[in-house]
DNA sequence: GAAGCTAATGTAAACGTTTACATAGCCTCA
DNA sequence: TGAGGCTATGTAAACGTTTACATTAGCTTC
């Protein structure tokens, strides 16, 4: 191996077109504050020597790396994908880079993650869901790194966030369902545990049944990760109850195409003999047979308006505002009337 | 607001665990150089403090950042988004974090962005494909960083990647298809312009064609980007010929779900009327009315194995292995013998 | 034509680590 | 007992930018 020779400094560049450091500084951060023969001058040197800055330099002079973190259950479910592709791509256009890293939906990976990317120079970051504990933003004050709450939205929480309110979209879908006749519900949700998003889709049908005049204690309900296997064991397990209900209310669109998968198995008739709905509105709900009735969320929308808010408050010091995204029912096969008793 | 106190500097732990800073760095970096007491006292000097290595400064000083770049077309497409969620995982099993950029398949977007994650002081790259401008190798090459390529694998490239042989994958579903049968074949892809894996694909279905005694030109090929959209549209297009295929080869799943969709809509049956198959084997295959014959990839082992591979080649200096991944063939219900004539 | 601006550039001091090298103390072994 | 080796620590020199401040030259204005 030719040992290669160390890459020209900002100094070489200085030499090599007659001028100061601190002018092929400027020349590279604040063009308009140099003449313009001289910035020739220094660009051809550029050129000459094939320079490229060195980035832990700047990093360290400069005190910001233009990178922002994000950090996500996962990438391996196609919200979460989507929303983070244009979360980047609006990113590149204002010059910056996005870091990524994943939870596994565990609190406390998460907060490792945190404390990583942090350390690894993020200049804010974006997070999902609002439940933490709240030493990570006493962490993340006093490290002054700002932070941005998205795919979901509450008007009461202390901190701004980009997303939509989980609670109302989920209620929006029960009452759909609760005015097709429908009086046994069932919902099969992911962990509420952790996860602040399938809690609040499970208040919003609860609080729908209360204002339809049902007990809310009567929802069936299985939690269970997201996958399509485990959408398509929690519809067999709640189809064997001795009074299955009429209509599934899926936590994600996941879990509704297992179950809609299940159903054809077991010769189950959808909507006729069941209705199953999902959230989120990939393109799964599209493709399944029957078409998915769901909640359509504007992923992409939330990834670009979070890394505009984010860049707004790096680049000109604002406070966050939040904004409140408006999901939609789309109606698609799988939900029809209650079947007569 | 309050001007924050700056942090607090290895000089300031230094100076409160009453040792040199050489020290203090030593006891972050190689506990074990560090007598215990002193390791002790130097522990207990930060947690007062709070202090966080400044990362800059780490990097400038270590010329390295632990950060490796991943360029991918985009993350809105499960095959990338799930690799890339395994690349992520057991990158951080070693220490090494992810920076992400996408290209939306576009070359000259990919030049800019290899630049950028290098600028941002990406210790390596993982990128998708072989087929690349060769000064954008010079140009690594010169920087001195090294690279891997993943999702394709040729046993002929100069470069190490970590992938499999598109041509050889798609040339044993094209004999699955000639195998039952089927003379007049069509393909929808994905442009092969800038495209190395669907350009592979197609070249492995028209030497399949060639070996079974047809003749490739009589390939009939739809080139459109990948959607679901597309691929119904390409459907109805092909079907409209005067003498329409029987088998449909799709460049991946999304287009092949596509046309299924459309097929549904032209009430054309599949398979009896005319076969459908895929490429990827996401979610969306198994989901898909009839389930969607396909060929299954590891994309997760691939994202798995390349970064393992790149951390050998980041840590131990080791030159990298080329790792074939073998896909498989899924058969479920698109595939099915010719119709009469 | 002096005073006061402005624009363009230069000087040099940070920025906070890592690490090569130096030092000091202790142990081992002939 | 002294040479040699090892371990734990300290000293101080990079690392390559950015940027506050200083300087100079040219222009405007009265």
């Amino acid at each position: 191996m030719i040992p290669l020779r160390p890459s020209p400094t900002l100094h070489d560049v200085a030499a090599q077109a007659g001028v100061s450091t601190a002018t092929v500084s400027r020349c590279l951060n604040f063009p308009d504050k140099v003449a313009p023969d001289t910035r020739e001058k220094v660009h051809k040197a550029i050129a000459i020597l094939g320079y490229s800055p060195n980035f832990g330099a700047k990093v360290m002079a400069a005190r910001r790396t233009k990178t922002i973190g994000a950090i996500i259950p996962t990438m391996d479910n196609a919200i979460f994908a989507r929303g983070l592709q244009a979360f980047q791509e609006e990113l590149r256009l204002h010059g910056y880079t996005m870091l990524v890293a994943s939870t596994s939906y565990e609190p406390a990976l998460e907060e490792e993650q945190i404390r990583a990317l942090v350390a690894r120079g993020a200049d804010a970051l974006l997070l999902i869901g609002h439940a933490r504990a709240p030493e990570i933003y006493t962490f993340l004050e006093a490290q002054g790194v700002p932070s941005l709450v998205t795919w979901a939205y509450d008007r009461h929480a202390p901190r701004p966030s980009v997303g939509f309110d989980n609670t109302a979209a989920m209620g929006m879908m029960a009452n759909a369902v609760l005015s097709e006749g429908h009086r046994r519900l069932a919902m099969i949700s992911a962990s509420t545990a952790s996860n602040d998003r399938a809690r609040d889709r499970l208040a919003g049908i609860k609080s729908a049944m209360q204002d339809a005049g049902l007990d809310p204690a009567d929802l069936d309900i299985i939690e269970t990760p997201y996958s399509i296997e485990n959408g398509a064991t929690a519809f067999a397990e709640l189809m064997e109850r001795t009074s299955p209900p009429t209509a599934i209310l899926c936590g994600n669109d996941v879990l509704a195409v297992g179950a809609l998968r299940q159903a054809r198995e077991m010769r189950i008739k959808v909507p006729d003999q069941v209705s199953i709905v999902g959230f989120d509105d990939l393109d799964l709900a599209q493709v399944a047979y029957p078409p998915l009735t769901t909640v359509h969320v504007p992923h992409r929308e939330m990834g670009r308006r979070a890394a505009l808010t984010l860049v707004q408050m790096l680049d000109d010091g604002q406070a966050a505002a939040s904004v409140p995204l408006l999901p939609e029912l789309v109606r698609r096969g799988t939900l029809g009337p209650a079947p007569a008793v």
